[in-house]
DNA sequence: CAGAATAACTGCGTACACGCAAATTTGCGC
DNA sequence: GCGCAAATTTGCGTGTACGCAGTTATTCTG
């Protein structure tokens, strides 16, 4: 099942890995909006199309760097949970343990989430955990609840988006509050583990009812 | 509240249907592929610079012909239902009903979603029931439940995603059944009404949850 | 180990997205 | 009506995203 990577899986990693420090490192030295991705290309010995083939946008490559593999290591730290606990509490533990850890680049972080366009890309990183998570929960649910993981994990997926947004509002311009209208009376900000529990919060009874029923 | 709309306001809207008309008319005739936004915007009456202060990309403009204002439709859908009723039935109910109703553009439909960056885009349109969903979640919550409402209501719009996902996977190629693994075993692909069900249970204890706690 | 098959890299060309600043249009108080 | 402030439209310029087809590198098969 797990057949040891080839040249060919290695290379790629290696240049996907190359191509984000790259971009990381030029992003803060120069800046931002100073990173053309033919700089970022050059940087990593590649050529600007192959760029492309490994990340659809600019700010994708600069993300992707404190992002690392933040997908595989929520769903890893998930499985690592006894299967006696509550799934509801070792969801919300793993991605509270792991979104926490920024590996170091805090700074790096800050620098990108001032800037409109990178603080999207970072926001949307999110979207990327909800494969890995659908096969973890499918594993504990059972063949039946196949379907169930994949609405959970996307739900979860949505729930850290929104603690993400909670998170750094600050560090944005203030909003519009827009057609919502009472949800900007109040605005809790707190720190990022209290934001991921709050947001993850309204979704246990879901996960409960799902560990509760057969499929 | 609802100060008549000026003629600022009523242009607005105006141009921004004119240029889904006309980007629906002309993928129709010619072809979604052979459709530039120069075209849209000059059968529309506009610039193409105008186009993109309307629309984020060339997808768009098509994709909100037929979605047309969902959005709305679904909160008022919701906000119609007596007080009551469970709300995770009248979400339920009102998302069925508003989603099913495509307003007579089935046929563009089937045509656009057999194009890979269209029917992306038609994905994406999904996650913009989030904010009218939210306002009208929250009021049935109370103030204290303002924050469970965005999560419920990403919730709802992950869900539909999903269940668009899996509707119009047979119209798709056969996608690569990924990591996941498990889940490639069985595809239903009943219905469109049966898919947004399907998904949309599983949150159902969560919105039960939120009913009952004041916050 | 040779040759076929498969996958990745590359250059080119086209269309797109969007920041910016000037020009035009609308709303509003007088 | 008049003129000012705010919002919208527009052209321009730059950088970006990606389909396509050819080349090169890796893997598979006998």
């Amino acid at each position: 099942m797990t057949t040891p990577p080839g040249l060919r899986e290695r290379k790629k990693q290696a240049t996907r890995a190359a191509l984000r420090e790259a971009a990381l490192r030029l992003a803060v030295e120069h800046g931002p909006d100073q990173v053309r991705v033919e700089d970022i290309a050059e940087a990593a010995g590649v050529s600007p199309r192959t760029y492309n083939n490994y990340f659809a946008s600019r700010e994708q490559a600069i993300v992707a760097a404190v992002t690392a593999d933040r997908e595989e290591r929520i769903a890893a730290a998930v499985a690592a949970r006894p299967a006696g606990v509550r799934l509801a509490d070792a969801v919300t533990d793993a991605v509270v343990e792991q979104c926490t850890d920024t590996g170091g680049h805090e700074r790096a972080l800050l620098l990108i989430t001032t800037r409109p366009a990178l603080r999207e890309a970072y926001l949307d990183t999110s979207a990327g955990i909800e494969p890995p998570l659908t096969a973890v929960i499918a594993e504990r649910l059972g063949d039946a609840g196949a379907h169930t993981a994949r609405v959970l994990a996307a739900s979860v997926a949505a729930a850290v988006r929104i603690a993400l947004e909670g998170w750094l509002r600050p560090a944005g311009k203030e909003e519009a509050a827009g057609s919502t209208g009472a949800g900007a009376l109040v605005l809790p900000s707190g720190s990022l583990p209290d934001q991921l529990r709050a947001a993850l919060a309204p979704l246990a009874p879901a996960f409960d009812a799902a560990e509760r029923r057969p499929g």
